[in-house]
RNA sequence: GGAGAGAUGGCUGAGCGGCUGAAAGCAACGGUUUGCUAAACCGUCAAAGCGCCUUUAAGCGCUUUCGAGGGUUCGAAUCCCUCUCUCUCCGCCA
């Protein structure tokens, strides 16, 4: 959530942030007309029950000093009581138009995001390993899986519907072996694992910025009341929903991994073969909620493990900085990293890292206290994928395939797999 | 699924119509004492919104908040209704 501060101070910022992302630029001014007539509502409702208070305590001193007056005094309160309900009932509907547009509002933007109407604008940083080059014609991974009998896309279909994949003996322990390379990673790295519930709350979800518009890439379940996770984003920022922290606990450095369902409704026609864009995937996911200050620093430790996940798996990948429209709705700042792909001759997402600043803790109500003796303020929550556990295979079996059919296992998940060198 | 209990500040926990934004304790913070540590003593200590003032910070004023929503009343943490959640016991089950 932006600030309300921000867009009363400074609407000018926060417009050209929205126009930076391509977005209507007008809410601002939508906002700023419900907030300016709210807040002269609420102080006109605030002298009335500053009025009224006063004839309360003046009841509860007449009763036992002058009972003649009682009668007059509760009749002047019962009338004051009925304004202030219709007057009430007024300013809860202006606070909820002025609210409305705030949640619907995306965050504003770090000065240093490019500007840009579309992926086209994002601005490579730099690549890392050379792109891998074959002897042969490199086969896209949905056709080594299945030749290897490890990946099965039809009877995933069978048991659910389309975009849901079973992975099979080989694909199903290198399945296993990425989750586990990533935690233990990710643990020693200094992020503490966690084990969330998949089934989120519509309150969690609020939080994270993932209802509002986005309310149909989720699947739910229960009438709407709970929500099948789309990323383990969620449940970390929400571990310290409604809560203030001690700043000397700060920062939170969280990894989970989890199932994410996402309905990908938006996309349909899009990515139909193989991993890339599935149901059901699976993730291991970094959180960091710590002081504003922190912010920048920690994004980058951030980047840094994905990378480091990327470059132990000698992957090829460039890391990408997106641009203003490019940029999600609750993130500031986002950088990419996209593997490369030569089954597809092209560099896809694989992580996306994120510095959120306050606007989820804003609306989770995450706080802090830089000191015992001062006020609470709001924290900064960052994530990034490090990493998607389908796509990082995926790339394997790109990237690593053989002419025969085989694909090699990179070395630092051979432990994971029993010291096997391949799978054939 | 059946029966019961409960939801109050960072935590524990009292309050059961006006004197309660909230006793007491713990934690925290500031200070006194102390050779150091500990202990003891004194003090401070909920959050949000709006307004005033100010360059900001601080400060001041008002309003709201005792799980959420509604009701009764001149007045609700306190009484009534609905909902949500938590805990205990029984049953069932991994």
């Amino acid at each position: 959530m932006v600030s309300r501060a921000l867009l009363r101070d400074r609407p000018d910022f926060v417009r050209q942030s929205l126009a930076r992302r391509r977005h209507d630029t007008s809410v601002v001014d939508e906002f700023l007309r419900a907030d300016r007539e709210w807040r002269a509502a609420i102080s006109a409702l605030d002298e009335d029950k500053k009025e009224r208070n006063r004839l309360s305590a003046a009841f509860a001193a007449a009763r036992s000093a002058e009972p003649a007056s009682l009668e007059s005094l509760r009749d002047a309160s019962t009338l004051l009581s009925v304004r202030i309900k219709q007057n009430e009932s007024a300013a809860a509907s202006l606070e909820r138009k002025a609210d409305s547009v705030l949640t619907e509002m995306p965050n504003v933007l770090l000065d240093d995001v490019p500007d840009g109407a579309d992926f086209e604008s994002n601005v490579e940083l730099r690549r890392v390993g050379e792109q891998t080059s074959f002897e042969f014609a490199p086969l896209p991974h949905w056709e080594i899986g299945e030749r290897l009998g490890i990946l099965d896309f039809a009877r995933g279909v069978s048991l659910a519907r389309s975009r849901f994949t079973v992975l099979r003996g080989a694909g199903a322990r290198l399945n296993r072996a990425l989750i586990n390379f990533f935690l233990e990673t990710n643990v020693a790295a200094g992020f503490t694992e966690i084990v969330p519930p998949i089934l989120v709350n519509r309150e969690s979800v609020r939080a994270s910025g993932h209802l509002g518009k986005f309310a149909d890439l989720m699947f739910s379940v229960d009438d709407g009341a709970l929500f099948l996770s789309p990323t383990a984003e969620v449940q970390l920022v929400n571990l310290h929903r409604g809560e203030i922290l001690e700043s000397d606990h700060l920062p939170k450095l969280y990894t989970a991994y989890t199932p994410c369902f996402r309905q990908e409704a938006g996309a349909a026609g899009k990515d139909t073969r193989g991993l890339v864009r599935q149901h059901q995937f699976e993730k291991v996911e970094v959180v960091a909620v710590c002081s504003p200050d922190d912010a920048a620093r920690l994004h980058q430790t951030i980047v840094d493990q994905a990378e480091s996940l990327l470059q132990a798996l000698g992957l090829p990948y460039r890391l990408v900085l997106l641009c203003g429209a490019d940029t999600g709705f609750a993130a500031r700042k986002t950088y990419d990293l996209e593997v490369w792909l030569p089954g597809q001759q092209t560099y896809r997402e694989i992580s996306s890292c994120s510095d959120c600043g306050d606007f989820q803790s804003r609306r989770a109500m995450i706080r802090y206290r830089a000191d015992a003796a001062d006020k609470p303020r709001y924290a900064a929550t960052l994530n990034g994928s490090a990493l998607p556990v389908g796509r990082t295979l995926l790339a394997i079996l790109e990237n690593y395939q053989r002419e025969d059919g085989a694909v090699t296992v990179p070395g630092v998940l051979r432990p994971y797999m029993d010291g096997a060198t391949a799978i054939t």
